[in-house]
Formats: C-alpha cells, sequence, structure tokens
RNA sequence: CGGGCCGUAGUGUAAUGGUAGCACGAGUCCUUUGGGAGGAUUUAGUCCGAGUUCGAAUCUCGGCGGCCCGACCA
C-alpha cells in the first residue's frame, strides 16, 4: 500500500479529551477517530488490524467445529420480554419504529439464537451444536470509559452451544477455554483465567484477564498456584490461598478480554427450546455462551505494545508487516534513483505477499517519515536513502539498534519474523 | 444515574471584564530533506441560549458535549 494513498489522520499531539493511554495513541496515530463518547470510526489502519484481530479469532473457534452466522443487530420486543431482559438488562438500547413497534439493538443475543437453533434442533441426533457470530453489538452503558475498553458500540465474537446433557457442555466449555488461551497467546497477551460471578443466571463462569493499570476489575490471585478470582465474588480470609493455603494472595487490575458462561437451561426454558432423547422423550436444551471483546482487545494490546514513541503491533495484528521508507535528500537526480529501488523492493514485498506499507511521499521531510512510522508501530521497518547506498537499512520497532542488510537476508528477517 | 474537572480555528494552546493572538495543519510559490525543516502569502475559532455590564472567551443561570471518580456492567 502507497502511504501516498492513506488518508492523512494523524496528529502531532495528543488529543486533549482523551486520557486513557489506548484511546490517545490510536486517534493521534490514525487508527481510529471518536464520534462520541464510546463510539468510534475505525480508519483504514485501524480497520486492518481490526479484521487481523477478527480472523485470528475466527480460526481459533472455527477449529472448534462451531459455525459462522450472522445475526441482525435489530431485533423485536417480544423476544426480550421472553426472557424479562426487556426490562432487566440496564443497557439494552430500545427503539421504535414508525410502525409505532418496539425493537431492542442487540448487546448479546441469546433471545435471538435460541428461537433460531429451535429450527434445526430437534432430535439428540442434532446436537451438540454450536453457533458463533462476530459482530457490532450495542449496549447503553451508564458511562462509557478508556476509548476502546468500554464503548456503547463495539465489536464482539459471541458464541453459543448446544448440548444434550451436562457432561457434553462441560467437556466443550473446557475446549472453549482452551480455544481461549491460544488466543490470546497468539496475540502475545498473558490472560489470566479467573473464576467470575456468574451473572442473574448462570452460577458459573470464567473471565479471561489481561492485567492493566486502567482495566475495569480488580482479581485476587494466587502467585504460588492457579488460584484467581475476580475482586467481587472473592471472600475475605485470613489472607493465605484458599486452594494451596500459601500466603502469596495478590490484587492487580485488569481489563476482561473474554468470558465463558454455562448457561444451561435458563434460556432454552423460556423459549421451550427441547429436543427428543433417544426414547423419544423431550428435554431442554442445556447451553453455553462464550465471548470476547474483539475491539476491545485492539485496544488492551494499544495499552500493552508501546513505548514513549508510539505503538509496537505484534506482528500478527499488525496492519502491516513492514513499513517500507524512502528519504530523500536534496540531490534530485539521487532522489529518482532511490525511489526507483525503494518501488523495486516494494514490488518484490508484495509479489511475495508480505504486506508493505510504502512512504513514498516526496512532500514529507526524513524526520516526519521516522516519526510517524514509530508512532503507527508496524513491526519492521526497511529504510532506503542516500546513506544506505546499495543496502537496505533494518529495523525493529521494538529493538533500538538499525542493521544494513542486502534484500536477500531482509527477506528472511521478515520470514523468521512469523 | 450521583460527584468532580473542562469546552477558544482541523489540531494544540494564549488573552486583569476592554482590538480574539500564537504554533502546527491545510492552499499557493520558492528553498529544503536521517528524527515532526525555513521564508512569503492565504485560510479558519470563543459549544448553544439567556442574563449582568457601556463592554463577556472571561462573571451568573440553563442547556448540550467531553474526560475522570463512583454506582452500574446477562
Amino acid at each position: 500500500m502507497y502511504q501516498s494513498r492513506l488518508p492523512n489522520f494523524i496528529k502531532k499531539e495528543f488529543p486533549k479529551d482523551e486520557e486513557s493511554y489506548n484511546a490517545k495513541i490510536l486517534v493521534r496515530a490514525g487508527f481510529v477517530d471518536k464520534l462520541m463518547a464510546g463510539v468510534y470510526t475505525y480508519l483504514p489502519l485501524g480497520l486492518r488490524v481490526l479484521e487481523k484481530i477478527t480472523n485470528l479469532v475466527r480460526e481459533e473457534i472455527n477449529a472448534l467445529g462451531a459455525q459462522e452466522i450472522r445475526m441482525p443487530a435489530l431485533s423485536p420486543k417480544e423476544n426480550w420480554q421472553r426472557t424479562g431482559r426487556w426490562e432487566s438488562f440496564d443497557a439494552l438500547f430500545k427503539l421504535i419504529g414508525r410502525d409505532k413497534k418496539e425493537y431492542a439493538l442487540g448487546p448479546t443475543h441469546e433471545e435471538i439464537v435460541v428461537p433460531l437453533s429451535q429450527k434445526a434442533i430437534f432430535s439428540y441426533k442434532d446436537l451438540p451444536l454450536a453457533l458463533y457470530q462476530i459482530q457490532t453489538k450495542f449496549r447503553d452503558e451508564a458511562r462509557a470509559k478508556a476509548g476502546l475498553l468500554r464503548g456503547k458500540e463495539f465489536l464482539m465474537k459471541d458464541l453459543y452451544s448446544f448440548h444434550a446433557d451436562q457432561k457434553d457442555l462441560d467437556s466443550f466449555y473446557e475446549k472453549v477455554s482452551f480455544a481461549y488461551k491460544r488466543i490470546f497467546q497468539r496475540l502475545g497477551l498473558k490472560a489470566l483465567k479467573v473464576e467470575a460471578s456468574g451473572g442473574t443466571f448462570s452460577k458459573y463462569s470464567h473471565e479471561f484477564q489481561v492485567f492493566l493499570e486502567n482495566g475495569e476489575d480488580e482479581i485476587v490471585y494466587c502467585s504460588h498456584c492457579s488460584f484467581a478470582q475476580n475482586k467481587e465474588i472473592f471472600e475475605e480470609n485470613k489472607g493465605y490461598c484458599p486452594l494451596c493455603r500459601s500466603f502469596s494472595l495478590k490484587i492487580g487490575r485488569a481489563s476482561e478480554v473474554g468470558n465463558i458462561f454455562k448457561l444451561g437451561t435458563n434460556y432454552s426454558h423460556p423459549f421451550s427450546l427441547k429436543y427428543k432423547d433417544k426414547e423419544g422423550k423431550e428435554n431442554l436444551v442445556l447451553m453455553g455462551c462464550y465471548g470476547i471483546g474483539i475491539s476491545r482487545l485492539m485496544g488492551v494490546l494499544a495499552e500493552v505494545f508501546h513505548d514513549q514513541d508510539g505503538l509496537i503491533w505484534p506482528a500478527n495484528v499488525a496492519p502491516f508487516k513492514v513499513h517500507l521508507l524512502a528519504l530523500f535528500g536534496s540531490n534530485k537526480k539521487e532522489n529518482r534513483k532511490i525511489l526507483e529501488r525503494a518501488r523495486q523492493i516494494y514490488k518484490k514485498l508484495t509479489a511475495l505477499k508480505i504486506e508493505v506499507l510504502f512512504d513514498e511521499r516526496l512532500d514529507k521531510s526524513a524526520g516526519e517519515k521516522l516519526v510517524e512510522s514509530d508512532l503507527i508501530g508496524i513491526p519492521l521497518r526497511l529504510v532506503v536513502s542516500q546513506k544506505t547506498k546499495d543496502k537496505i537499512e533494518f529495523k525493529e520497532r521494538k529493538k533500538k539498534k538499525a542493521q544494513l542488510l542486502g534484500l536477500s537476508s531482509i527477506l528472511s528477517k521478515i520470514n523468521s519474523l512469523k
């Protein structure tokens, strides 16, 4: 991609109306634009990151044998009345159509997926079933906060599973848990699996929490064993770990990037979602639901991976793998050569399906290009200039030192990045 | 939803109640080019509404909006 084609949303200063780091840097570096509190536009660079995360999540969820669907964001009041959540779901966005009918904008989709699955679940032979979607969610939050960490409109992966018996639900729940661990691991995040309240309907739940200064949750965990609980359910004792009994309990702030629930029959019951077993007897379907906040993850990644100069994206979600800069001098003839060399490199890399952002802009100074490159945070930077002669300067965003290399050794460096 | 802080060109900032200024950006021209280049020139602003006052960006009230703390967050 030629950088001259990118609309330039990069700012010289941090926005004054944001305080959380992820909001400040993502706005400044031109990844997102704020439309209103808790609602952001994803600009070209930001959308690329969002889709990288989306695809990574999709891969792992597909590997569970789940089927992707896309449910509507708009849904009728009746479905929500059926479960009582028209009244009880505080953050439900409600609207009225010209037909005077009332609708909800989906904050989560149990009310939609249950009647949907009813059309495909009749017998024990139709189970288990797992459906998921990656879709924009709406929640009328009392307070949007911390940039992408809590928005009124956000991207979420929501998976719903359907089972004939508890054992099957339990084993699928564990499989999802492992898939989640893989997802966060691939994103370079240390996510702690934490016991949490099941909320109004469910007794059991686990959250996946990433330690962050400005995370919303407080986590009690043991530095000695695997004990970890959300502070909201932690019961005070004499200071030792309830699991391993060592005095190694710690507390930390974290942001919830995923959660998994065993819903049991809480949603199949109001919709009478049943299947016939081998004896022809009708039973309620057991359900689980599993969410990952995709856009929140993008905010968390910005919070975790940066330095004073800007973002440092992990390679597998970076908007591009390589940032190729052509730095020009005063000599026009020389500049033409530099541009030509850079263009050759760009062509070779793109022919190898390597994603390259090519800063070939003539009207930007070398300094500005370098500063912007650091802000954007693409993992590898290549520079062609008068200084590099017939070599190419290679630098990893996360490292201090650059080195001059030939194209072939640069190619092997890029390949080893993966 | 309670509390606090705050709203000035696109961005970031200044202006005792007394001429709304500066920098960056953007447009044009020239010179520049390895860490946000320089000159010339143009462009663009006091969130909205009322009040106090000879005079309001500044004081008062109301609204709207943003951030933060808390409550809330199946």
